[in-house]
DNA sequence: AATGACACCAACCGCACTCAA
DNA sequence: TTTGAGTGCGGTTGGTGTCAT
């Protein structure tokens, strides 16, 4: 036996909320409260609405404590971590985020914050063992993309979600994503057939968390597997981090096709 | 200027949980 | 103890705006 439906959806209006709703609805919750049942809330206000679209409309939108406007850098951090911590408990995380909804925080994390950790996961991923540190390793995207990122552990990086976007377009666009940032170290000319990486680079500083490879103009989609001699991409590691070194890390930017020394830009640069 | 693709986000859906009767 | 109304919550959808072609 299903459950009964909370009202009649053929008698309800449903769909985007109109100035004059919002007013009737926020008058109401003002003078009277929710009176403890949403279900009959509509009715007394005189509104034509689901007492559930109500009550997502009054804690979405209409609390006079809700934050409008975009995510700071610190809730983008606090959001990332706790997601490591908890998985999509989005009450919870809103919970440590000051007028925000859980609604809000699972947006911002599906819409960018989602495509930032798995452009970090990059990077994650390519920690490669210490006896391959030597190595390069052939990863492809798609296979990027199936490895859901576990790792928050590491700072973010400052980023641009038109860039990060490019991840689900072919592989033109995957090479202009690339192009946006440095890859390091040096160690296949351009040309060759894959991107390529190594492990040594990724102890460099935050600024090489996402750039943290050698590159090239071409990626490999066919790869099923990715990672080093087509193992699995690593994933839930440590990314040591060490922003002394990074200055003199000779660098190859794939936009001019040159080799950058010394001239890393900073996270702020990036942005 | 028209069109299509895409990102964003408000709103909806339905399951799970709580609690009073 | 059972039942079901009310609520909380996470997943998903769809409308709208923006941008590229």
């Amino acid at each position: 036996m299903g459950r009964s439906p909370c009202c009649d959806k053929t008698k309800v209006k449903r769909g985007p909320w109109s100035p004059e709703e919002d007013a009737t609805l926020r008058d109401f919750l003002e003078k009277h409260g929710t009176a403890g049942n949403w279900i009959a809330l509509p009715q007394k206000a005189g509104l034509k609405r689901c007492g559930k679209s109500c009550r997502l409309r009054w804690l979405n939108y209409l609390r006079p404590d809700i934050k409008h406007g975009p995510f700071s850098p610190e809730e983008d951090e606090i959001i990332c971590n706790m997601y490591k911590k908890l998985g999509s408990r989005w009450s919870v995380i809103a919970a440590q985020l000051s007028g925000r909804t859980d609604n809000d925080v699972k947006n911002h994390w599906n819409t960018k914050l989602k495509k930032l950790q798995l452009a970090a996961n990059i990077t994650t991923a390519t920690n490669l063992p210490k006896e391959n540190n030597n190595d390069a390793a052939t990863i492809t995207l798609t296979s990027i993309k199936t490895s859901l990122f576990h790792d928050f552990s590491a700072p973010l990086m400052s980023y641009d979600d038109t860039i990060l976007d490019q991840f689900n377009t072919p592989p033109i666009m995957a090479k202009q994503y690339v192009s946006q940032y440095y890859f390091s170290p040096l160690s296949e000319p351009a040309g060759s057939s894959n991107i390529s990486l190594s492990s040594s680079s990724l102890a460099m500083d935050e600024r090489a968390y996402a750039l943290g490879w050698t590159g090239n103009n071409n990626i490999d989609f066919n790869n099923p597997n990715g990672g080093l001699n087509n193992t699995p991409l690593l994933d839930e590691q440590e990314l040591p981090i060490d922003p002394t070194i990074a200055p003199d890390f000779p660098c190859y930017d794939i936009c001019t096709q040159q080799t950058v020394l010394g001239s890393l830009p900073t996270a702020a640069e990036l942005a």
